[in-house]
DNA sequence: ACAAATAAAAGGATCAACCAATAAGTGGAT
DNA sequence: ATCCACTTATTGGTTGATCCTTTTATTTGT
């Protein structure tokens, strides 16, 4: 039956199938070995390349059919146990592979009859995902995810000012009028969710996907960074959003430049005063709670 | 023996720890399901929560102790065996776990006694990974890509007028040099590898390490969008760098965004005629040489 | 004292089940 | 004929046992 169908997918493994499995395994390994045990002599010259894991070599060959268009958001891709044949891997290894897909927005999993890996379409979580464990692991201190986010946000306003069509400012509009009921209505502190779907209706007007994607990924790392934060100045916020749309309707990009970025500088200034403020009353208590670590430092 | 430890990551399944683990399973399921099934009624007022599958609240509880500093750099996790045992779950889950954080740059695995998953400390992988597969895959169009870099070099090449040191500069002008030296020297195909360094450096000239991620992922999905494309004007990319070199020297930061974004959207254009040219070339013959995708259309 | 052989520890991979969710079919009651 | 409940097959999700490979520490032999 492995015959009949195209060899859709090249074994991930050795030369060919043997019956027992039992057959050599080493290749691979053998010339990642190779390729990473440059001892680092001259000059950098050479790839990461990187050791192949089998679930790599997984990764690599659908992230490769998904990159030339082989494979499009919406197909459905074999089943673990027939893809498991087809790379002549162990399940384990398929689904090991999938989970990073799945890690990295490429796929999605759907259980159930009919079910199986889909190609996603949209999502740009990834990227978000990535900026906020920069942050986490990185020691980034805080300053410089908002003062990147202010600058993109610059360069998103600048951009909508030569393209942004009145639709998509009407949209913008009705955001703010959104918000601003909200805020009437006593909306009490939930509404801070939806501060990101200004800047996601702004950066839209750049026609710009990549600008969209990275504008959302800081705002919704910055709203998280600074979350629990309750900030005062809700009217400004408002205000300062209608200011900036209608600096933008009149295609002035420099002012509208300069209301957003002094307002969010503002707005960090006091977000990170708070933050000072409530380390300063944590701080004689480093306390370490509960929590403790999982191992010590690596003795390496 | 379990008792003796402190408990130091939550079970993630269920209340207890059943000697014979046949115990319910359910719980952690049933909560996410519960969250998951809001009809979106009202506004959407609700955490995306999505559906938690182990390995997911595995990944989670790791990444939030490092987030929150409880693992650091360099820190060494217990070993898969005992993560399974903490975790109460099977050593195929935390694997598939450690694979995710792995992939998203978070922890380095070393094998041999002495080894184990370790925090990694550097890398900003991450960001131009999510980028890429986000151009694969969600039709963004190269030329977003290429403008948001431009974009981008422009908001560094601003900050850098501001704060560049001169060792900063010193150092990209030893990075021109050195490049100048290749070319002279008939550096061949190769030296395209390293184009990235000049950007490198004037993004970190900027002390911001967010504009440093960003502007690296974009350089770099650029570089291998564009790659295998040989552009004739070398000697005119030698002689912009050094010019924009000399306008930051002079923090003159107009003059130096004006002449890096022409050099850059001319380079780009050249670069998208070729592009276009080949694929004409090759449309009469869309061929689907020898590639056929996975599956066809899903029929969902 | 140094080198080779060995043991141990850790990740890497596999297999064979079984559980859970779900779409599709089946069949009876209305 | 229509609609609802039930069954079923498929597919991902999970488990645990078993073995392989790599790497370091230790032992042993000269």
């Amino acid at each position: 039956m492995a015959a009949s169908k195209p060899p859709v997918t090249a074994p991930v493994k050795a030369p060919s199938k043997a019956a027992t499995k039992a057959s050599a395994k080493t290749p691979v390994k053998a010339q990642a070995q190779a390729a990473l045990d440059a001892p680092t002599t001259a000059a950098p010259v050479f790839e990461p390349v990187r050791t192949r894991r089998t679930f790599e070599a997984v990764c690599d060959q659908i992230r490769r059919q998904v990159a030339d268009g082989s494979l499009q958001p919406g197909h459905r891709l074999p089943g673990e146990r027939e893809l498991a044949e087809q790379f002549d891997i162990s399940r384990s290894g398929v689904r090991e592979a999938l989970r990073s897909l799945e890690l990295a927005g490429i796929v999605v999993a759907r259980t159930g009859v009919n079910g199986g890996f889909f190609i996603r379409s949209g999502g740009s979580d990834g990227i978000a995902q990535a900026v906020r464990d920069m942050v986490a692991l990185g020691q980034v201190p805080t300053a410089s995810v908002t003062e990147a986010r202010i600058e993109l946000t610059c360069v998103a306003i600048r951009l909508a000012c030569q393209r942004a069509t009145d639709a998509e400012l009407d949209a913008i509009e009705a955001d703010i009028d959104h918000h601003t009921a909200l805020f009437r209505q006593g909306g009490g502190s939930r509404d801070l969710r939806s501060v990101g779907e200004f800047y996601r209706l702004l950066a839209r007007a750049t026609h710009n996907e990549v600008i969209v994607m990275l504008v959302d990924a800081l705002s919704e790392i910055v709203r998280t960074l600074l979350a629990r934060i309750d900030p005062k100045p809700r009217e400004d916020i408002i205000a300062v959003r209608r200011q900036v749309l209608q600096h933008i309707r009149a295609r002035n990009a420099d002012r509208a430049c300069d209301a957003m970025a002094a307002h969010l500088r503002h707005l960090n200034d006091y977000l990170e005063a708070q933050r000072q403020e409530k380390a300063a009353l944590l701080s004689p208590v480093p306390s370490k709670r509960s929590k403790p670590r999982l191992t010590g430092p690596a003795a390496a």
